[in-house]
DNA sequence: AATCTTATTAGGGTTTACCCCTATAGTAGT
DNA sequence: ACTACTATAGGGGTAAACCCTAATAAGATT
């Protein structure tokens, strides 16, 4: 389990925050409390690990609003979303853009609960997986671009001497190219630079 | 548009399956009507694609049992489920478990109609890497046990050499073994080896 | 008994890839 | 101007992969 992660709550009802906040102190989960969508993203850090426990119904930006602004960054964390007046094309549209839950209020403090620590358990690992691809991403910045060019076409199957014919340089050259960005990807070999390069492609 | 989809209507009242065969008719959609999830089972074709529209309340097993049994099959069909007497909770869990959408008796029909053809896309789209896949499996499945040891340490990105050593076998039966492999795999490459190897290990 | 498959090994020849060093020309920054 | 980086190219050597042929042996099949 994750210790360092922080559950956020968004709802403008103070009493709500009030109650989540010491459900999940008796439990030992650190919280932090927003009475809006517009506070939590002014205070919004990319790198805090967790997820977000998120009221739809707020003065300003609605729960679902934050959701699909938080789906458009390239990593957002898991989102819990609850309500008091929700109906089912809610709940399946939320769901569908990835809510971790969509749960009614009032609601039973168990399967709040249960949510936190799935969604905390699987931020974790979407983190530890963006963190090796963003190290891959940040290897690949540093080639030049004729390095990224051969690189390619060494990662789609091709040889060094047709790359040679492609680029209209010779082939000391690709091989200059070739060695300069295994050696800046820390690629062992062939095999070990195609896993990285598909690590990138999602899906 | 996939012009060779069946919508597979389950519902154990005779009126809606009737209505929705209608609708259907009237946009140039086949269908096919069971009035019960055994009835579907009983007359199930993994290879018909299109998809399903699933009422939750039946005798006997139920949409929602249906949809779980679904999904322990290799591949099954985008399920579109339909009820007159759902809540929340159980249109999350269903969304959650992967089903197309989650409709309330009465819907608007053009509602039902966009599930239907989204529903549909998605199968083709499925129906194409699954095909890809299994071409691949059928391919994988001519390699002798030998073959695909030395196939899969390949992947690994071991050397022929280390290969050898690994299996106490010669360098030349090694060489041997790995022609062997890539031509029944008809890979024409480390890295075309390396994308259909990856392509068969989900996620 | 004859045949097929699988697993194994060997030899020889060709092609690539990998490694090290050197070297020039252009560009960008200090 | 000096420096650093990039792109280019060539030489030389080692290692690995690729290609083809051929042979042996055990096991299963016909």
């Amino acid at each position: 389990m994750p210790s360092n992660s922080t559950v956020f709550i968004i709802d403008d009802d103070h009493e709500v925050r009030e109650a989540i906040e010491l459900l999940l102190q008796s439990i030992g989960l650190v919280s932090k409390s927003y009475e809006s969508a517009q506070a939590y993203l002014d205070d919004f850090d990319p790198q805090a690990s967790g997820c977000l426990v998120l009221d739809v119904r707020m003065r300003g930006m609605s729960g679902l609003d934050l959701q699909n602004h938080l789906n458009t960054l390239p990593q957002s964390p898991p989102v819990i979303i609850i309500t008091g007046h929700g109906d089912i094309p809610m709940a399946v549209q939320a769901v569908q853009k990835g809510a971790a839950n969509f749960i009614e209020k009032p609601f039973k403090e168990q399967v709040l609960l249960d949510s936190i620590h799935r969604a905390i358990e699987h931020d974790a690992e979407q983190r530890g997986k963006a963190l090796i691809k963003e190290e891959i991403q940040s290897r690949l910045d540093l080639l030049t671009p004729r390095e990224r060019q051969v690189i390619n076409e060494v990662v789609t199957g091709k040889r060094n001497k047709s790359i040679a014919n492609d680029l209209n340089i010779t082939l000391s050259t690709v091989e200059a190219h070739r060695a300069k960005g295994m050696e800046k990807l820390q690629a062992k070999s062939l095999s070990h630079l195609m896993r990285m390069m598909i690590s990138l492609t999602p899906k």
